[in-house]
DNA sequence: GAAACTCGGACTGATTTGGTCGCATATTCA
DNA sequence: TGAATATGCGACCAAATCAGTCCGAGTTTC
């Protein structure tokens, strides 16, 4: 249904909050999971994913913890859901080995290919940094207007 | 993982062969089923989900079939997989009977909905009747600028 | 060497998805 | 009239995915 999972959430939210302690010393997976309320095993394994794609760096040890790996102007949100989530597609059929029964057929994968790529580039545009609470009525009906008009 | 349902697949190949027969007579479910190698029993549920958001029209009877309700033009993707798949929220936590825990806390969750109504913003301009050809790169590329300004 | 971390797989329960069945109703036509 | 062929709709089931836990490692600090 077109939803993002928990974990990515969850990896989104630690993202940020690593992004606005830059200047710290590592944060540990547990202090994050608190502040945010997320279960601090589940949080663990997310941020070990990051590490893994790059996108974090860890310490192991006592005072150990995560850092960001990288200018956090430079990390985008897809990075980060890719990282947690693997490789997104919006076909339903392009799910490990093989194609579904109907791809042979399928007249509209190729339509979707195109809105995933869409998709794609929003996310990527959206940098950790960047991403603020202000909902701005003003401009989500003015992104409508332009919609209309093109 | 930010995928479309089976359902949905199904859905919008069903409305757009629709769509290219508005001419003829109602298509019968199993018709459509059988062009596609869908499974009938499960598009006839779909095809009659459409129908109950008022995007068919169905007869009834041994002559009956679908048909589609509006001008292909003006029928959207978006309506599409709503209709089937229900409400589309990006977000993780927006399922029914209250929010999850991290609800209040949850710093990505404003973000996200902008994101959110990004990717509607797409997938309205995609009408069935043009799923054939380009969703135009440039706009959509303009328009994620346009989210990440804000 | 103990404490506080990370690392990573295995595991379980809950939810969602994909699909089927069965029965009721409506329409055509012989 | 009544058989044949449609839709209409809920219940049902199996498989996949998701969310979260557990546990047994390794690492660093003190
Ligand atoms: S994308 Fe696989 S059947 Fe349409
Ligand atoms: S959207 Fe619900 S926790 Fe972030």
């Amino acid at each position: 249904m077109l939803k993002l999972t928990k974990k990515a959430d969850y990896g989104l939210m630690a993202m940020k909050h690593l992004a606005e302690h830059v200047d710290r010393e590592a944060l540990s997976a547990k202090d994050i999971a608190d502040a945010y309320g997320i279960p601090p095993q589940a949080l663990a394994k997310i941020l070990q994913r990051l590490m893994r794609a790059g996108l974090l760096e860890s310490q192991c040890g006592i005072k150990g913890g995560y850092r960001l790996a990288r200018d956090p102007h430079s990390i985008s949100a897809y990075e980060v859901i890719q990282a947690i989530d693997g490789p997104l597609f919006i076909t339903s059929c392009t799910t490990l080995r093989g194609e579904c029964g109907q791809s042979l057929r399928c007249t509209v994968r190729e339509p979707l290919r195109k809105v995933n790529q869409s998709i794609e580039e929003v996310l990527k545009r959206i940098r950790i940094a960047h991403m603020r609470e202000e909902p701005e009525m003003v401009e989500t009906k003015q992104l409508a207007d332009y919609v209309m008009i093109s």
